[in-house]
RNA sequence: GCGCCUUUAGCUCAGUCGGUAGAGCAGCGGCCUUUUAAGCCGUUGGUCCCGGGUUCGAGUCCCGGAGGGCGCACCA
């Protein structure tokens, strides 16, 4: 328990004292075990949306609970304001209506006690739809006070850190968060429309592969072996590829030992999907199509997102454009493929843009791209054709060895997803772990030690397999227009007090 | 990791030049049968984030620390 201030402990003894007030009554909020609700706030809100002000529909009666949000008592009626996970509605008693008994246990009822109510449906004579109530009772008592009923909670770190107030009084807030888990339902639908099954693979592991990232490291006492969280699905699913499965997905959680700030969170939700006998070109087809699909969940039709003070459209087909392109055109012609291929002149790009050094060549790539072109890219953009550097896991293109058949959709200036066809030559595959092995020496800490194993089950043969990843939080960030990561996850990752 | 900003009542915020810590809401008491951000009257409530220092005197100035926010760096 934290120490209280003087202040907040007598506000705790009041209600405290309220509960017991009730009790003695027998009228215990805890002793409540269930309640028959037949209705919620915004059915009730919609259904009787056609009553004129003074006009009541008292021949219907309907039953609902919830939060007390608010109370303004006046002499011998109370109106307050209930809420339950569907919005706000008013509710009004009546002395003359429950009775002078029931009438009191008003009084002891504090902002932000449950409780269940009946009644039928009037519009006051300023207006507001109301629930007329002719029997409530308390089913559960808040001992701690609420903040500020229409301030909200304002202090960053403590909605944060207690969601579950947050949430109570800032509904946009909760409401951002239930239009994800909608999304993602909804997304699930779509690739399960599709034909894909959905997988889960192991978190913890033995080596953490499949993608660049320092992991989280733990230990397991049974095995007595240090293990490593999950940097990424994409090993496993390609092992279930090779395994016969043809069309998986997961949608899981990833832990990166890595910076903490507006756009990244160590644990966050990649979606990452792979499809036998489809190719790069398949998988952006898809890609757009789920994209251009939520948008229009969102919008209820539309095809523009509103993104902060812009809007961005998502009307296919999104722009598309070849990397060496993107690089030449946003650098006025200075950045040409050919001088970013060769690993010394790519360091002096590097040096010319007042970058520091990096440890390799992929890496430099990867550091000039992010200045030079990311920051035009807030259209969604299909940027394709990948150096094979910087690409470990994909095929090269058939006529162009340097470049392999991957695509990245930037949006908002994020990157979205991450696709390629995936490289299903395992000796092209043990080839490239054994030059990361070198690049992992020259001092990139983020390149994994490598997965034997996964070349052997390439040995026992890949059918040509695309590849997806999406950054599920970006994605909601764009579709709920918030622009912290930490404004999308329920809980995000606070440093601990003390 | 570096820089800037920030932390005062349960909540939202003031606090001047260094001179006894304020308001609104919430709470408590009273009046009120269609109110609505907050009705009216009265009233309780403080580890000024923590620890040092300067000073006759620190919420205020200085140093150190903690939490948070933003930017940079890092990070697909």
């Amino acid at each position: 328990m934290d120490e209280l201030g003087k202040t907040e402990a007598a506000l705790i003894a009041a209600r405290r004292e309220n509960l017991a007030a009730l009790r003695s009554r027998g009228r215990d909020p805890f002793a409540q075990r269930r309640c028959d609700v037949d209705a919620t706030a915004q059915e009730l809100l919609e259904r009787y949306a056609f009553l004129e002000p003074g006009q009541d529909a008292a021949a219907e009666a309907w039953s609902l609970a919830g939060r007390v949000l608010s109370k303004r008592t006046m002499g011998k009626t109370v109106f307050a304001d209930l809420a339950d996970r569907t919005g706000r509605i008013q509710v009004y008693v009546r002395r003359q209506d429950v009775g002078d008994d029931a009438f009191a246990d008003w009084h002891d009822l504090d902002r932000g006690d449950f409780i269940a109510v009946r009644g039928y449906m009037f519009r006051s004579k300023v207006g507001e739809l109301t629930l007329h109530v002719t029997a409530f009772s308390p089913i559960a008592k808040a001992l701690r006070p609420l903040p500020d009923k229409w301030h909200g909670l304002q202090d960053i770190e403590k909605r944060y850190r207690q969601r579950y107030v947050d949430f109570v009084v800032n509904p946009d807030a909760r409401e951002a968060l239930m239009l994800r888990s909608r999304l993602i339902a909804e997304m699930r639908r779509f690739i399960d429309a599709r034909g894909f099954y959905e997988a889960e693979t192991p978190t913890l592991l033995h080596v953490a592969g499949g993608a660049a990232a320092r992991p989280f490291v733990t230990h397991c006492n049974a095995l007595d072996r240090q293990l490593q969280l999950r940097i990424a699905t994409e090993l496993n699913l390609k092992r279930l590829i090779v395994a016969g499965m043809e069309r998986v997905y997961e949608i899981g959680r990833i832990f990166r030992n890595e910076g903490i700030d507006t756009t990244h969170n160590p644990e966050f939700t990649m979606l990452e999907l792979y499809a036998a006998y489809w190719d790069v070109s398949d998988m952006l087809e898809f890609n757009e199509a789920l994209v251009a699909h939520l948008v229009d969940f969102v919008t209820a039709g539309a095809t523009d997102l509103r993104h902060g003070d812009t809007t961005i459209s998502f009307a296919r087909p999104f722009a598309r454009i070849e990397y060496f392109d993107a690089l030449a055109r946003f650098s006025g012609g200075k950045y040409t493929r050919a001088r970013l291929l060769d690993a010394r002149q790519a360091a002096e790009v590097l040096g010319e843009l007042g970058l520091p050094a990096s440890p390799t060549h992929g890496h430099a790539l990867d550091k000039i791209f992010e200045r030079i072109a990311e920051p035009h890219l807030v259209a969604p953009t299909f940027v394709t054709g990948y150096p094979a550097v910087i690409s470990p896991l994909a095929k090269r293109r058939s006529k162009d060895g340097e470049v392999v058949d991957r695509y990245e959709l930037f949006c908002a200036n994020m990157e979205i997803s991450n696709a390629f066809t995936e490289l299903n030559d395992p000796d092209d595959q043990r080839a490239r772990f054994e030059a990361q092995v070198a690049d992992r020496i020259a001092g990139d800490e983020e390149i994994p030690e490598p997965d034997w194993d996964f070349v052997r089950a390439l040995e026992y043969g890949m059918p040509p397999t695309a590849g997806i990843g999406i950054g599920v939080d970006r994605l909601m960030m764009l579709l709920t227009d918030q622009r912290s990561v930490r404004d999308v996850l329920l809980f995000p990752m606070q440093r601990q007090h003390g």
